[in-house]
DNA sequence: GGTGAGCGA
């Protein structure tokens, strides 16, 4: 249905196109895109973000079963304090019922606080993974004062 | 402490 719209746009450049030259146009798949968020890796572990941090393994665990089969769920811990951090993960039997679980915990509010769920990235091996929405650095601040 | 990345085979 979307593919009509797009290939018509197509069209009409490629008729902007035949005027000027006829090089080899190309175009570009990040145009083909449909409403997709960013973080549709195709993998069953889920990043839960934004938890109370009061929440455990057995309450996330009870709350994302009622979606499907929950193979894992883990919640990170602060070592040292032995508290929450207040992010974790939950591994699915199924990328479907990932999917599902995703599309419907993501931002909805558990024990009053709202989640924030995404695909989880394995942690690199020999370093910890860092990873964020912006993907900014922060060296990138160089003070110039004096 | 709130914009996030874990553990133990």
């Amino acid at each position: 249905m979307m593919r009509n719209g797009i290939e018509l746009l197509v069209r009409r450049v490629s008729a902007i196109h035949q005027h000027s030259i006829s090089s080899s146009f190309q175009v570009l798949p990040q145009f083909c895109t449909s409403s997709s968020s960013s973080s549709a890796s195709p993998s069953s572990k889920l990043f839960i973000g934004g938890l109370s941090w009061s929440v455990d393994e057995q309450s996330l665990k009870d709350a994302f079963s009622s979606f499907g089969e929950v193979a894992e769920v883990r919640i990170a811990y602060d070592k040292g304090s032995g508290r929450s951090r207040g992010f974790g993960f939950v591994d699915f039997a199924e990328e479907d019922d990932a999917l599902s679980a995703k599309d419907a915990m993501d931002g909805k509010g558990l024990l009053g606080r709202p989640l924030r769920i995404s695909f989880a990235l394995e942690r690199v091996r020999g370093g910890p993974v860092v990873v964020s929405r912006i993907g900014k650095s922060k060296r990138d601040r160089e003070r110039v004062f004096k």
